[in-house]
DNA sequence: CTGAAAGCGCTAACAC
DNA sequence: GTGTTAGCGCTTTCAG
């Protein structure tokens, strides 16, 4: 029956008087470190229940300088890739004792440098970080001066020494883009949001390390092999940012030469793109092939069901943070970068081309 | 060029010496507070400068009883309800220029009054929480009473005395029923993932306050306006917990008398019926209709587009931050309850009840 | 085992 | 305006 107000936390040194003791007693009774009799062990808990006692964290991670918090950088905690991700990092932090700082840069590198920031301003242990496309890595190696563990989730940056956790995504492409040669696509369009400045693309064109390059690269690999020319101009860059994703469905469907497959690189713009389709009444995959970058629930329920790429997204989040925690512990070992195995699950988006006549005789 | 080695921040202490000024002028010149004149000023920010100078947020936090942080508990962060949400959340709190801690749940009560007390512990300004259905609120009131705000989101506690932002539910259950109704359908199933502890449904069972008990009531309404028989033994609660939804759906379209339409009471409920109804080769609309709660981006492009009931949550996200922010502000009002406008959209896995028959001899 | 006292890095009185 | 002196609540020497 107290009354009301608020304010005022009962400190160690509450406990201590009501249970006769010494600050620094009570404190180690309650922190549960150093030596302390069971005869004011026991006093002192039961002072710290009655008194309803709890620590103050701050404090305490103001000492021991660790704070028992990991932070994460993502892009887009919307996007499924990431929930999915951060549900793994959440998992597995939470099993070794980690709480978890989460901050959303809406892809945007000005908001992920403040980001990075402000985790160090708050003392995190450690953080995992999903740069956006394209960053430098300035930002970071403030971090690793600061001496605490990052690691890169579905990014490598070559010249920070720090350990990153990727999809293999290059076999898997190559795989992807085999499947749709072997069905007589060469005229192959990929849809990517991956922010080149508006810039057209081309062969030469240098995309930095990330997913989408090792995509465009094992299929390349697929085209070359097979000696058929990679049709650069139905790679479109920029989607949902420069361009919209309908636009540029648009504009590969139609025109003289248009693309008889289309590749979404992720499941937003499948889904922007499987709305453009469906609008303008082309059909999957009669009048054009799908294929798209992550597998999601709905993706088998589709009618067609959708041929997609599958990538481990909760066991990269759980590898990052498993390595994460392995630092934090004080392993100095060399950087490791762990590359998840990837699959192409074939289900009915992708036909051979021209089976539209098929199906109409059919 | 500095050597590598981690450890040792620097300290106004450190900038105060470089600019020869006490550590008082530095501290205020660099937190921007108190009277500071130019010349020192200029002096300590130049120092801070060459010196990489970077608050600890810890200390400050502890001085001045604010961090600056606001702390949200959801029950899955992958569920697109909550990863929606929580961008909302998120946008508004960055405004503001707080900083988010998530604790996930997994749905599990002890697993939030961990978390409730973890935020408590590390001094949040304030809370979020999504409290998980059919839980007391003995949990929150320890933080009612350490005087920091909460919100409660997707869900009213008579009990609790603090705001709350939940979308508008019995109303648009009224008018799906309805929908449903006046195509005949009075066979309506209903798969929930609400935990009542494995009890058969009646109509006296007591929910508790949550999203599905407002459902519920809606679409009784309806049926008891129609002079229709709720029929309570096609309602179904626990999915995913104490039964798999799978087996729930089968068991609702088979028997002697199965539902005519099913409602799934969540999105991620929804897709796991979706897949069972395919498996067992049964059509939508024509065998049965489809109603889902929650707008995502697949559902209308599914074959046939799914008739949902959407309701605004990034809005809700956005509605409770806004809140929390304004309660952490000082606003000491009486407790809000903000109930955002839901909507049915109707597509096509709606129809006719007996369309079967129609659609076969079409 | 226990207690007194010295900080962690910062802000907040309080004097000058 | 500026500097000095206390703390915030906890951990950590350092003596006993």
């Amino acid at each position: 029956m107290e009354s009301s107000s608020a304010s005022r936390y009962t400190t160690v040194a509450d406990v201590a008087r009501l249970a006769q003791v010494s600050k620094a007693q009570a404190a180690r009774a309650l922190g549960g470190y150093g030596a302390v009799s069971d005869e004011v062990r026991s006093r002192v808990l039961a002072a710290a229940e009655t008194l309803q006692y709890h620590p103050n964290e701050l404090a305490r991670s103001m000492n021991t300088g660790r704070s028992k918090t990991i932070g994460v950088v993502v892009g887009d905690i919307e996007n499924p890739y990431f929930s999915l991700a951060m549900r793994g990092i959440y998992d597995t932090s939470k099993a070794g004792g980690f709480d978890v700082i989460l901050i959303n840069t809406g892809e945007d590198l000005a908001t992920e440098i403040d980001a990075v920031n402000v985790l160090l301003d708050k003392r995190v242990d450690g953080m995992i970080v999903a740069p956006v496309t394209r960053s430098s890595s300035t930002h970071l190696n403030r971090v690793v001066d600061s001496g605490r563990p990052v690691v890169l989730l579905d990014r490598k940056l070559p010249s920070l020494p720090v350990d990153s956790v990727v999809a293999e995504m290059r076999q898997v492409s190559y795989e992807a883009a085999r499947h749709l040669l072997d069905e007589g696509h060469t005229r192959v369009g990929y849809i990517s949001s991956l922010d080149v400045g508006g810039v057209e693309f081309t062969l030469d064109l240098d995309l930095g390390t990330n997913p989408v390059t090792e995509r465009l690269a094992g299929i390349r690999r697929a085209f070359d092999e097979a000696g058929v020319a990679l049709p650069t101009d139905l790679i479109r860059l920029g989607g949902g940012k420069q361009h919209s994703i309908g636009d540029l469905v648009q504009a590969l469907v139609t025109g003289p030469d248009p693309a008889t497959a289309i590749v979404a690189s992720d499941s937003v713009i499948a889904l922007e793109a499987l709305a453009e389709l469906q609008r303008a009444g082309v059909r999957i995959p009669d009048d054009v092939s799908f294929l798209m970058f992550d597998e999601l629930p709905w993706a088998g329920l589709m009618t067609p069901p959708i041929t997609v790429v599958a990538q481990p997204v909760y066991d990269q989040g759980v590898a990052a943070a498993a390595i994460l925690l392995r630092r934090i512990g004080g392993d100095r070992s060399e950087p490791e970068h762990l590359a998840l195995p990837s699959r192409l699950i074939r289900r009915e988006s992708v036909a051979p081309v021209g089976s539209a006549i098929v199906g109409a005789s059919a």
